[in-house]
RNA sequence: GGUUCCUUGGUCAAGCGGUUAAGACGUCGCCCUCUCACGGCGAAAACAGCGGUUCGAUUCCGCUAGGAACUGCCA
């Protein structure tokens, strides 16, 4: 059996939406499972859509998520060019498609905008348009006279209007079509470049790919493409379409959602390997029931066959809890390095940012949750005194004021402000004044961050704020309850 | 409109003729606890509908309904 070889074949356009990295992912997950080749191809054959910079993010983004790619236009292996300008520029294409045009698959086509209305009907609020096959009852001498007379032209295949096309997906089976479904698609543009449709076919032959995985929108023109292959005679590649990914309310995921793209995600403090797992198992499930895959566990694990027929909604909520478990995973080390820009900009003053770091890394999913946990460190934000109520601990208002009054010089006494010493020492309070530890360890807590819910308990606060900043927490508290 | 595809809890999903219909996220409750979170335990929550085939259908077939994609000199 030959070797395994799968291609990602982007449009550089602008940032990766997850749709497409999701193919990717696929695409290379195919091809590695079965120790295969990973191919990378650029589609730039829309010459307008093209957007400045995007290939690079394309090459970041494949680099940043380890989807390493075999061969690309900056690895030749022997069948590049790897860019279809490229290819175009070669004239692969026009050769292909002359190659049909005598085979009598296809045929130049000069109809301009004016003729092409007269196909086009609109049905419902759709317009849709059937090529008529105007030119295909053109001569040939009538076809060179326009030629030489140097007229804008397009290359059609020709399909026929009657019998069936049925091409195989592994994942859906046979599917059949009536051939007068089959329009008569455009191979070459007038600009002379190459249509997808039929740059897709050639370059996926003669780059030797063996699976073409691809998203779903696909699969109604696979029918015509398996006529191309059959045309030349070539061997019609295996097929992987994959269900789309969804919006909430089961549209195809656009960037008003907000998070369509890879780059979204990672602006919004996603972790790279989070967003691959994730996506992973939006559209495919491991024989396992584990969720939490590396890259490398998930070539190991991947079997196309699982991969699913219906659309995925993309659930963010989901994404984050995820996210969250690589957070609280991940070495301390490269936690901190990545959360330090976020403790920066919410905390100023000058306290220990790996201790905060420490605290907040279990409790946050993704890096901007850091702000709630951290924005009291500087000053103690305005506060309502029922805080201090709490009834599981005990407290009201009155407890608390003469809790920390007590407190003052117990703490005033203390020098080893550490978390350890600190509990300690209010510990042995509680227990001497009979209290029972919530009882006065709620009032501090709240005295010192003036906060419902803090990424520490009372003791790791005042670690962190020290004696003076702590003392001078609990007055203004006391000051406050008087 | 036409064509094609899809349809298990709110979401991701397992299941591939006989199951108390997994698991995860989310939700709710309890426990742990110097708050919250983490962690632990538990609960509520689903086979779109109708017909077949079959001793027996979530599973196979058909129809209906709903949804989606395509219907570009975009990919």
């Amino acid at each position: 059996m030959s070797k395994v070889r799968t291609r990602f074949a982007p449009s550089p356009t602008g940032r990766m939406h997850v749709g497409n990295l999701r193919t990717a992912l696929y695409a290379y997950l195919v091809a590695k499972h079965e120790d295969g080749d990973f191919i990378l191809r650029i589609e730039d054959t829309d010459q307008e859509r093209l957007v400045e910079g995007a290939v690079d993010i394309i090459y970041r983004t494949l680099a940043a998520t380890g989807l390493v790619h075999d061969e690309g236009p900056d690895k030749d292996k022997g069948v590049g060019p790897y860019v279809q300008s490229e290819r175009q520029e070669q004239g692969i294409y026009l050769e292909y498609a002359k190659k049909l045009i005598e085979k009598g698959e296809a045929y130049y086509c000069f109809c301009d905008d004016e003729r092409l209305k007269e196909c086009k009907q609109v049905i419902g609020d759709k317009e849709i348009s059937i090529y008529d096959k105007h030119c295909l009852s053109l001569s040939k001498e009538e076809v060179e006279a326009k030629l030489a007379a140097g007229m804008p032209y397009v290359i059609r295949q020709n399909n026929p209007r009657t019998g069936t096309t049925t091409f195989h997906d592994e994942l859906y089976g046979d599917i059949t079509v009536d051939n007068a479904e089959l329009d008569d698609m455009i191979l070459i543009k007038s600009d002379g470049f190459p249509t997808y449709n039929f740059a897709n076919v050639v370059d996926d032959h003669l780059m030797g790919i063996t699976h073409v995985v691809r998203g779903n929108e696909y699969i109604s023109s696979s029918p015509k493409y398996n006529r191309l292959y059959e045309a030349f005679g070539w061997e019609v590649p295996k097929y992987i379409h994959c269900p789309l990914i969804t919006n909430e309310e089961h549209q195809k995921l656009s960037k008003r959602s907000g998070h369509s793209s890879y780059e979204d995600l990672i602006e919004q403090g996603f972790l790279t390997e989070a967003v691959v797992n994730f996506v992973a198992l939006l559209g495919w499930s491991p024989e396992s029931d584990n969720e939490i895959f590396s890259l490398d566990e998930l070539v190991k694990a991947f079997d196309y066959h699982r991969i699913s027929k219906s659309p995925a909604v993309f659930d963010i909520t989901k994404l984050k809890w995820m996210n969250g478990e690589y957070m609280k995973a991940m070495d301390f080390d490269r936690f901190y390095e990545m959360a330090e820009p976020y403790l920066k900009e919410y905390v100023k003053g000058d306290y220990d940012l790996k201790k905060i770091a420490k605290m907040v890394q279990t409790r946050i999913e993704i890096f901007p949750d850091i702000k709630d946990h951290v924005d009291f460190f500087d000053a103690v934000p305005e506060y309502d005194s029922s805080m201090y109520c709490h009834k599981k601990m005990k407290t009201n208002q009155e407890s608390s004021l003469s809790v920390l009054k007590e407190l003052v010089p117990v703490l005033e006494a203390q020098d080893d402000y550490s978390n350890d010493a600190l509990f300690e020492t209010l510990s042995k309070f509680a227990a001497d004044h009979e209290y029972k530890n919530g009882y006065v360890l709620w009032p501090v807590r709240t005295a010192v961050s003036g906060k419902q819910m803090t990424p520490g308990g009372a003791t790791e606060l005042m670690e962190i704020l020290g004696k003076e900043e702590s003392l001078a927490r609990i007055n203004a508290a006391i000051a406050k309850l008087s």
